[in-house]
DNA sequence: GACGATTCCTGATACACCGTCAGATTTGAG
DNA sequence: CTCAAATCTGACGGTGTATCAGGAATCGTC
């Protein structure tokens, strides 16, 4: 077992794994190495992702690797955490564009999902924080009409927005599953706007 | 890049690395190493399994791992493959047992979902079977109902039990998430299950 | 533009794991 | 008991990890 990064790297200054504080030239190379790791990530699988890989990758050595991150996880950790955000104006994007957020950041999403579901407590964070606005949205709209009587009385608002939350981040996830079932992804779109809809109102479709 | 499993081993007839027909014994020690996979896998990560870990932990070398398995996904893929048999009866789970299925093989299914998200076949197929039955059950339900004019008549009924069976897996992915959320378990369930109903049957909570 | 200090990078290294093979050991059928 | 098949393992070359000391580039300052 590997250990976990050690400390929160973006908190106050960022610092190299030996207590310097780098300059230009190494931000650069850090970035390239962030970059060349999320790149490596939606080429191979992340067992097979390798430090060594991805310092080849940027044109550097794994020992230049260790100076800006302390395992491959903290580096996969770094580009999940700039997903939080991304987020941040992940509400204004339920109607159509949660899929495409999805998209763009399938590979690190993937080891963020699986990392929450072993318990990382860093990844579980970055999941909680990326979906947590969207839930939060959508269980106020949910109290709302369950206010109103459209929804039952002894619904719980926040279970309720967590469940069609939870649809959302699965066929996001899977998006290419259904094809293979086929399932025309226009008509999973129209599914899944429709439960949203019915379960956010309590209307009939 | 590690090489993935080259053949079905349990198709005909079950053959160690090389072409041996293997006996009482051998089998013994397979399953060993099968289920100290399952027990590692349970806890350390999908990413930290190592060979040499599940060797010693059955009390043998990683060589005679390799007799029976090509790598550890090999061996991953089988116990995931285990799975597609307990899946053949999921249908009559789905009221409030598939959270238990889950539940039971968490640290498997999880690998089976990043596996499936990163494109392997092998276990892509394991997950469309094990959910095959569930997502066919439903839409054909679904496709009653929506005959029966209770659902719109542009809906995909295939569609719609995929979105309802991908609201299932993450829920019973991510359960513990929730409770992190301050969701009471049993309401969460109450609202899938309220979720479920009306986007099966069209009917209102 | 030369100097020293700071920052950056890398070769060397010790260690761990992978995947393979030849050969030692065990099993069991006759 | 004998022998052949089945089973296991020690040993090995190859690759990746993680660390360190020291060489190379960069920057501020005079």
């Amino acid at each position: 077992m590997t250990a976990r990064a050690k400390g929160a790297q973006t908190v106050q200054q960022l610092r190299a794994s030996d207590g310097r504080v780098p300059g230009r030239r190494g931000r650069a190379t850090r970035e390239k190495l962030l970059s060349c790791t999320a790149d490596i990530l939606e080429k191979t699988s992340y067992r097979d992702l390798k430090v060594i890989d991805i310092a080849r990758s940027a044109g550097t050595s794994p020992a230049t690797f260790y100076q800006y991150f302390n395992d491959v996880e903290a580096a996969v950790l770094e580009l999940a955490g700039k997903l939080q955000e991304e987020g941040a104006s992940l509400v204004e994007l339920i109607r159509d564009s949660f899929l495409d957020l999805w998209e763009r950041n399938r590979a690190i999403l993937r080891v963020v999902d699986l990392a929450t579901a072993e318990g990382d407590l860093h990844f579980q964070n970055i999941r909680t924080h990326l979906l947590n606005e969207v839930t939060l949205a959508l269980r106020d709209v949910i109290e709302g009409f369950r206010e109103q009587k459209k929804q039952p009385h002894d619904l719980d608002p926040m279970a309720q927005a967590a469940a069609l939350v939870s649809m959302l981040a699965h066929v996001a996830a899977h998006r290419y599953g259904f094809e293979f079932w086929g399932i025309r992804s226009d008509k999973m779109r129209d599914s899944v706007a429709r439960l949203l809809y019915i379960g956010v109102t309590g209307a009939r479709g």
